[in-house]
DNA sequence: ATTCTTTTTGATATAGCTTATCAATTTCAA
DNA sequence: TTGAAATTGATAAGCTATATCAAAAAGAAT
């Protein structure tokens, strides 16, 4: 049994659904993609080059979109380039970003989740997402 | 006295420190900027393009950059093009945005700004600055 | 008012990230 | 094995924002 046998599964379930395709490069990506927490598609792009050196950007972009679709990962906007997020064994979080040294803490708050509810009713407004990033100085880059 | 004498004399003042000159653009875009609660740099050029048809769209971005240096602007992202909010007659909000027609709805809420600071002690972190947008649908939207 | 230095402007090129295009290749069900 | 449908990789294109640079404008000093 492979280490990323039920995430080969959801995807699978995916493409079956969507009639789509399961190729070397999907299987490739997704083994590596789940071994991080968040990934530009251009690192990705450098990290397989080893593997693969034919490996498009292209491809890399397609690819984590269609995991966005399947419900393995979430493309969030931090800085200049769109960090997908591993989202395979979590639920829900927001994002603490150190803007010293690029660190990422995932946090869950659920008193801020009530509020913003909250927040929205008084307005009148559905919620459908939101984004939640706290950005300052780590412990170690504030020394 | 003119309608925006206020932020014209902090723009004014803002010039002054930086050894920056004061001139029929800035004026210009300026008088049409504190018109509006958010505005994009293309909506600003387009909307200018009648009273001056030779203003720049380079001009328009450096000026609202400068509004941004002088504290009477802040840049948001968020959709694709940066929506400049006028802040000069107003402290930090975030915004509930409507996907289905775009309004944007601008609130305060001190619990929430209470606990995104715990949390960042809690995660040894200090925070600087933050984002909070809420999407979904305004009421008139969801019906 | 004129001169002169510095800043600004507008047109346009360029950058940076992501998606679109399309011929060649691969998948996979029949 | 065959063949229709999807995918891939190389690259062009799209889109927003900034960089470049010669010409124009600002404004302090004369
Ligand atoms: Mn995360
Ligand atoms: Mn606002
Ligand atoms: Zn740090
Ligand atoms: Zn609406």
């Amino acid at each position: 049994m492979s280490k990323h046998a039920k995430e080969m599964g959801i995807l699978k379930e995916h493409l079956g659904k969507h009639q789509l395709k399961f190729t070397r490069q999907r299987e490739l990506i997704l083994d590596a993609f789940l071994k991080q927490e968040h990934i530009t598609a251009e690192e990705m792009y450098h990290q397989l080059a080893r593997r693969d050196p034919h490996l498009g950007l292209a491809t890399i972009y397609r690819t984590l979109n269609l995991f966005c679709e399947a419900g393995l990962a979430q493309a969030r906007h931090f800085g200049t380039q769109t960090q997908y997020d591993n989202v395979s064994h979590k639920g829900h979080h927001d994002h603490l970003i150190c803007t010293g040294c690029g660190k990422i803490v995932e946090f869950e708050n659920c008193d801020i989740e009530r509020l913003q509810e909250e927040v929205a009713t008084q307005n009148g407004f559905t919620i459908t997402t939101h984004r939640l990033e706290l950005y300052g100085l780590c412990s170690r880059c504030r020394h």
